[in-house]
DNA sequence: TTAAATTATTAGGTTAGCCTAATAATTTTT
DNA sequence: AAAAATTATTAGGCTAACCTAATAATTTAA
């Protein structure tokens, strides 16, 4: 079709991974997404504007229409493919992984992302457990449950995260919470409405209402261990 | 090191290329070769060579600095070692796999590039045949001899495959015909030109005159052994 | 509801990498 | 060795993608 190029694909990307293709998304917002200053985020909005992949609205922000949408989920479905690649077959390290992974995903060849995907057996969620939208754009059904979700001792395991950055890795290390982990929700403090967590029947842990929310989970049956 | 761009790294990789990282190109070669015009090689020449990648004498041409060697030499490796992996594990066709290496050829990561390497089997020549220099810059010395190449009693030892497959490297296995084996070719079957070979002094092989050219070999004294 | 603070945009600049057209140097031919 | 042909360079222009500094719009607070 027309041609997107890696700034802008790298762009279409972060807008909807903040907006989930749906909302609005600020000047500021974007700018913090793509790490670049508010004034060469406008510039770009208008050129995207121009090729249709969003709707401007000066001093309001912008949201991606419909071929943006379409664009962005190709560029999220290769971003993940590669990550999936990167850290199952060539066993790269985390930290390394996300930037080798961005420019992995500018390379816009239908060929060689199907070929890429056939190789790693189709998967559907990349290792961070985020959904790899398929060749159409569409995502797994993750069932989309979260660790807020859950009610009070129901087991259940970690399923994938909502947000794959550096720091929320890092911290979900720290947790005992990563992929696979069994654990359930003991209780929930009253005044901040944080949860108990008991991880693999072992060790106790308290995640904040934020952090339950960016946790994806799936559900066990009671003497599933 | 230095940061080199991906326009400039494949204008270093057609300038080893064509000179062998010896001898001069003039502005019109390497024009043809990047499929630019002679003002925009104009251009980069200079730039490279503000760089110190090349030594340029206005008029006269150019040829590459032991730096531009270097990063050259870094380029072609990519670049073939992204070829092996398109066509071996991905299986993508031969007419698009050049053009997608040269994108990825671009991706400088010394992680990514030597855990690739590994991935595929450390592998010395790409699928055309061609050799893919050493994590120093170094070329395998093929001698791009051939099993088939051989004269009959001539001592030598498996030196690289020009394909390496899963499937064709099980077979050579099965055939004992694993890197460093001496053998030496003890007759041609006529009829259908299929080789029969002495392996280590001991076991005898029949391989088919199409298997006798995807082995290299290394010539070995009549006493070496 | 005006002032202050925040956020967004415009104006103008930079670098890389290409282009065309004009000019200059070199080489070949007569 | 001068003329012609070839090749290379310069001059000037373009787009993408960034930047800073100045200005404008919007939102928040006094």
């Amino acid at each position: 079709m027309l041609p997107v190029t890696p700034s802008e694909q790298e762009y279409l990307k972060q807008i909807y991974l903040y907006t989930s293709g749906k909302a609005v998304i600020h000047t500021k917002q974007l700018a913090a997404q793509v790490k670049a200053r508010s004034a060469s985020v406008t510039d770009m909005v208008k050129r995207l504007a121009k090729k249709k992949l969003l709707v401007y609205n000066r001093y309001y922000g912008c949201s991606l229409s419909k071929l943006g949408k379409t664009e962005a989920l190709k560029v999220i479905r290769r971003h993940r493919l590669w990550k999936l690649f990167l850290a199952e077959k060539l066993t790269i390290d985390w930290k390394e992984i996300h930037q080798i992974a961005t420019w992995l995903q500018s390379i816009d060849s239908d060929t060689l992302v199907e070929k890429l995907s056939m190789f790693l057996g189709h998967p559907v969620l990349d290792p961070h457990g985020e959904p790899i939208p398929d060749i159409y754009g569409k995502f797994p059904d993750t069932g989309s449950l979260e660790i807020l979700d859950l009610k009070i001792n129901q087991p259940a395991s970690v399923f994938g995260y909502r947000h794959s950055d550096k720091e929320f890795l890092q911290y979900v290390e720290r947790l005992d919470l990563l992929i696979n982990t069994k654990f359930q929700v003991i209780s929930i403090i009253a005044y901040d409405h944080s949860l108990e967590l008991l991880i693999e029947k072992k060790k106790k842990r308290i995640i904040s209402k934020e952090t339950a929310q960016k946790i994806y989970v799936r559900l066990l049956e009671k003497d599933e261990d």
